[in-house]
DNA sequence: CTTGACTCCGTACCATAGTCCGGACCGTAT
DNA sequence: ATACGGTCCGGACTATGGTACGGAGTCAAG
């Protein structure tokens, strides 16, 4: 066996074949050994590795979190309070992206139930004015 | 009087020059008149527009959704409907954003509060497995 | 009349996370 | 032998919302 070529990575892990050189690019991936042609071949474990990555992005990790996280993915004794502190800031962040929106659709959601104006009605309906003038 | 520059309307919106610039190349700013030196002339309600822009903005509206909501605001007779219809869409986008956020946000607090490994354990913490090995 | 601040313009650049392209090369099946 | 699909690469392109740059022209004060 040779390992895998960048399709059959692509195909196990369910990316697209660019988006695996793109993660090599960023450094999230290891440039894999190359056969006589130029082809890459990678492990078994790379599959998890992009698995991994994937999970970590769909939990809201950026890539460039991600990559400070790897590393103690791969290591044999995890460095589980580094993990813990990355984790724990992310949901801080998580946190306060989640009350932002919250407030704005509390906001969205006065302006429009607010809004009592009567179809015909010459004075403008309360959600024109709150973004045409707002802090009125 | 001639009217606002495009710095004195910065200033004024508390925005960056080059901001006003852009707004009106993507049509969200009328392009003014411009006096003889080509330096373009703003009138008092350029400011409100910006102020607009800006609030809807931060109301978690796209540059193109605030295009779309535009010609509502400087209509005489406000197409109420419309423009309530599209604060209710974002309402529903701001809501699923947050529910995303939200799963997230849970799946991190699991993975941390799951997390009883000791320092010197010889087993990986289950935030590292969990990342490594998502489904496991 | 000069200086310094301001404005003009097109264009390039930032970050984010990919995706797509085109020409060249590889590998295998027929 | 050749066709077809896979892979290589650098670079361009997507969308989003701006920001920065540089050379030229303008305005107002001294």
């Amino acid at each position: 066996m040779f390992g895998l070529t960048t399709g059959e990575l692509a195909r196990r892990t369910n990316v697209n074949v660019e988006t695996i050189r793109y993660y090599e690019r960023r450094g999230l991936l290891p440039s894999p050994e190359r056969r006589s042609s130029g082809y890459r071949q990678y492990a078994e474990g790379d599959v998890s590795r992009v698995i991994a990555i994937r999970h970590a992005r769909g939990l809201g990790f950026t890539l460039k979190e991600i990559l400070e996280l790897l590393p103690y993915l791969s290591r044999s004794q995890p460095a589980c309070g580094s993990l813990k502190r990355h984790a724990q800031r992310k949901i801080q962040d998580l946190s306060r992206q989640i009350l932002e929106l919250e407030a704005s659709k509390r906001a969205l959601e006065d302006l429009v139930s607010g809004c009592t104006r009567r179809p015909g009605s010459k004075t403008p309906c309360r959600v024109t004015v709150s973004l045409a003038e707002p802090g009125a």
